[in-house]
RNA sequence: GCGGAAAUAGCUCAGUUGGUAGAGCGCAACCUUGCCAAGGUUGAGGUCGCGGGUCCGAGUCCCGUUUUCCGCUCCA
């Protein structure tokens, strides 16, 4: 573990050394947990969220995208339970100064109860031996009876006091329960207070007259609400998705991990529409497929794995992440979530639209459910980023330190590097740059020994780097060395743009 | 949010019992060499995270604060 701290800790100087990541607003003293891009890291981010654009909207003939506003009607969140499910109640206890979130504790205190009543289970077992039945044990027991019925009033009362925002009746709860601070052992609560994870701004300039709207804290609203446009003006017929990446906005009582949880962060999201009653089969589908995505890109699979959820949301009838191994653990990368026809029913309730699709096949209209796959492009660039930084020992006793990005993801596709500095080669090598530049993102450099200028592309992650040389003036052929290898050959320059579009496209994607 | 640790040049760090900052690497220009970071010359860069206090004098001692890392907590 203290190796993978180490390697982290690399990772993420590596990426402010070079120009891929900086903390935000870092001459003021920075922000803390949000971080700017750099010259590298937008184009490695935006090469990214490329490879996912197309391989949703320009590989499927029914996805389509859109880009939908920031900014929305403030009852869409009411719409989509963001501001109740959103909203964590908090108590503090005042010996420990410890914080916790009122419906642990007081879950806990069920949890407890519940603890009880299998520990009455387990001795019964052992006093019955084999002729123990347990239902009729449960249905029977009088200890048990009382346990059960207590957890449930606990339950019933809480489920109403937060149903009625009722925080006060929160806090007697906990103090009726005679819940004790798990670290100071007292009951000395502060009052319960709310914990908005959205954050809220003001339409409009004169304050008396502002509407209070939030931040969006998911992008998938904003596909919500436009179903119907995107399947009218479209002409979609079901099944179908709408794709869209953009910053959405959570206010994270604990934002760490270098980019792995930020308050403003980025997400690529596709919902798919299809028919009630097909929705687990088209949730296999996308469990597949997007794994599937995740391995085109060359990473090892023992780097990826599914969560099932257990502990289903709101919205939700299936559900899986698919984990990376980050330096730091196995983290969520992506959730793939089958959210039923709860957003666009919600949505048709709120709005008294009809939110609906006529089946011709089936000859009757009925509310899309829905298939979510939603990703984190700051956690995918994290994912990248991490799992290509390498440090190698090589034959000469030398080391180097090599990002082996996918070549398609890579910021710099290729270096035009000229041997040295005389002999017509810094000319001949702009001519090349300016033969090639329209197709690819490249480099020229003329500084420096040439070992070090390779070492140098090695380290944000170039997969080829030319160099003209004295044989390239006589015979106008030249050296083409890979990343990874080190390898080098000899071509003719005129086959540098075939070379290049043959080597850094992804052919590796199948069905 | 709580607790612990840290903060000196772009990076890694040194800086003696307090006496107004150094090294290596890197960076820039020029010269030389030329296929895997190591030649030469010259040069730029720091009010020592920020704000107070003690002192004749603070990078160094004290207090506060910000940021980062670790642990706890949190993470539909």
């Amino acid at each position: 573990m203290a190796n993978n701290e180490e390697l982290f800790k690399k990772i993420t100087s590596h990426a402010k050394e070079y120009g891929f990541i900086f903390p935000s607003s870092e001459i003021y003293d920075g922000m803390a947990a949000v971080y700017d891009y750099g010259q590298w890291g937008v184009e490695l981010k935006n090469n990214i969220r490329n490879y996912w654009w197309k391989s949703m909207t320009q590989w499927h003939e029914n996805i389509v995208g859109i880009d939908s506003a920031i900014f929305m009607h403030p009852t869409i969140w009411k719409a989509s339970g963001h501001i109740d499910a959103f909203n964590d109640p908090l108590i503090d206890n005042k010996d420990s100064k410890k914080r916790y979130r009122a419906d642990v504790l007081i879950e806990d205190h069920i949890s407890k109860i519940e603890d009880k009543i299998n520990k009455e289970i387990e001795k019964a077992a052992k006093r019955f031996g084999d002729s123990f039945d347990k239902a009729q044990f449960v249905a029977t027991n009088q200890r048990v009876a009382e346990y059960t019925a207590k957890a449930q009033e606990i339950q019933t009362k809480y489920a109403s006091l937060m149903q009625n925002n009722d925080l006060a009746g929160i806090k007697k709860l906990i103090e009726d329960l005679e819940i004790v601070c798990p670290v100071s052992g007292t009951r000395n609560w502060t009052d319960v207070r709310q914990f908005n994870l959205m954050f809220s701004t003001k339409v409009g300039s004169v304050t008396d007259d502002a509407d209070t709207i939030y931040l969006r804290p998911e992008t998938a609203q904003g596909i919500f609400v436009n179903y119907l446009n995107v399947q009218k003006t479209g002409r979609m017929k079901i099944p179908f998705g709408i794709a869209q990446t953009g910053k959405a906005f959570r206010n994270e009582i604990v934002a760490r991990q270098f980019i792995f949880r930020m308050r403003e962060f980025e997400q690529m999201e596709m919902q798919f529409f299809v028919r009630p009653g097909e929705e687990l089969k088209w949730f296999e589908y996308w469990k597949e497929e997007r794994m599937h995505w995740h391995l085109s890109l060359g990473i090892s699979p023992d780097k990826y794995r599914f969560h099932d959820h257990e502990k289903l949301a709101h919205y939700a009838n299936a559900a899986t992440d698919i984990e990376f191994e980050f330096p730091f653990g196995f983290k969520e990368l992506e959730g793939i979530h089958s959210r039923t026809d709860f957003d666009l029913k919600r949505h048709q309730e709120f709005s008294g639209k009809k939110l609906q699709y006529f089946d011709p096949e089936l000859n009757e209209s009925y509310v899309p459910y829905v298939i979510e796959t939603s990703i984190g492009l700051d956690r995918m660039f994290l994912a990248i980023f991490s799992n290509a930084y390498t440090e190698e020992s090589l034959d000469d006793g030398s080391s180097r330190v090599v990002l082996r990005l996918p070549r398609m993801l890579a910021p710099v596709k290729a270096a035009v590097l000229p041997l040295v500095k005389k002999d017509g080669m810094p000319e001949r090598a702009r001519e090349i740059m300016e033969d090639l530049k329209y197709d690819f993102n490249l480099i020229y450099e003329e500084k420096d020994a040439i070992g070090k200028r390779y070492r140098r592309q090695d380290a944000i992650g170039t997969p080829f780097c030319i160099t003209i040389d004295s044989q390239t003036m006589a015979d106008n052929t030249v050296t083409i060395r890979e990343r990874d290898n080190m390898q080098q050959e000899r071509i003719s320059a005129e086959k540098l743009r075939s070379y290049l579009s043959e080597n850094i496209n992804l052919k590796k994607y199948r069905k």
